[in-house]
DNA sequence: TCATTCATGTAAATAGTTACATGATTGC
DNA sequence: GCAATCATGTAACTATTTACATGAATGA
């Protein structure tokens, strides 16, 4: 048996930059931002598919500074500290040679419920019903985000043309969770006639 | 705008142990194996949704022999080095512990490809549309190795119930590859709407 | 006044990849 | 003889999460 992506000896041909530089790059082209407000952006509309912790935004922050792709503007109105960070040219620069690269490795992610699946037996299958149910209530939350992402979007103050390549991050979004919710209707019908015949003792 | 999916403060709550060391249990209780055996196994079986590295599946196999969940079985037939490490009581029981333990955390991966659609500007979608079609080409690949696996298992000796099981992985994984593909489609569509209007220079 | 949000950061642990080094065995 | 596969491992690096610490401002 064999599912085999050509996944291996692939050169990874990058600059040492991680995913990060550019996720924060990314949302520093829609404008000037704090480390919070970065991490809460993207909470806010990429948690689906990139999220990134404060463990990894303020270093990367500092980083990007040295490398000369941003600059701090410490405007201290009052006392309250605050770092607002302004992309430079440089970066514009980095992040465009980023998007257009035709390099892009897919990492398939880990899905630990499938890995349960894949060892399990019939006697733990019982178990795992409610397991498939949780991830069921949680996809359906998802899709209730994404109509209501769609629909916030639409209000917003963005270009058409962005908001139609943000659109096909939505698009992707509610596709896998509908897809997915299908999944767990099959699955969850599959697991309950493994318990039936297992016999009710 | 926000999606935000329910993926703050909830309590780990698992022994300290990673994916790794199930996945690697859940192999040895197959049957017997060694490191490479349980890499290659992995890699032909659950590679969509689960990968190990040897840099982590060798140390792991230590540890859990170190824990009492494993044991060597060295049989050197020959000279040539091998060893093959077979599953405890202990560690059956660590391994159907994690399957039946209703805690799973959904971890959405990181999609480079989506992050990239997501901060584009018009200019820059021109370069999407080849990224999109190298996308669409290494699904393709998948599809038709899910099928093959698909049939593969059927020929297997494996008990019909745990093919029903994995067959739960396989159905995941092509309806995944098939909801992509149309993805694939719509956002060619679009892309190639977007160059368009920009007007052919 | 008090909870929430805004705001910045670090330390430690955990996880994971990549590159390297080594060598035997099998099959053509 | 030679290529491919079997086989084991380590070191260094990169990435990522989690927990912690701190405190100001806002608004009810």
């Amino acid at each position: 048996m064999s599912i085999q992506h050509h996944t291996e000896s692939e050169p990874p041909g990058d600059t040492g930059r991680s995913g990060t530089s550019h996720a924060v790059l990314g949302v520093l082209r829609f404008g000037p931002s704090t480390g919070y407000e970065i991490r809460k952006l993207l909470q806010e509309t990429t948690a689906h598919f990139w999220k990134e912790s404060y463990g990894q935004i303020y270093p990367t922050l500092k980083k990007l500074e040295s490398e000369g792709l941003i600059v701090i503007q410490t405007k201290e109105t009052g006392g309250r500290e605050s770092k607002r960070y302004k992309i430079l040219p440089a970066g514009i620069e980095t992040l465009t040679a980023w998007i257009c690269s035709p390099q892009l490795q897919l990492k398939p992610g880990r899905n630990e419920l499938l890995l349960k699946l894949f060892f399990a037996r019939r006697e733990e299958a019982e178990h795992l019903i409610p397991q498939v149910e949780t991830f069921r209530s949680l996809l359906n939350e998802r899709s209730y985000a994404y109509e209501k992402f769609a629909r916030e979007i639409e209000t917003e103050e963005i270009a058409p043309d962005s908001r139609k390549l943000i659109g096909t991050t939505i698009d992707f979004g509610s596709a896998a969770s509908r897809m997915q919710l299908e999944w767990c209707e099959r699955t969850m019908k599959l697991l309950q006639e493994l318990e039936k015949e297992t016999g009710s003792f």
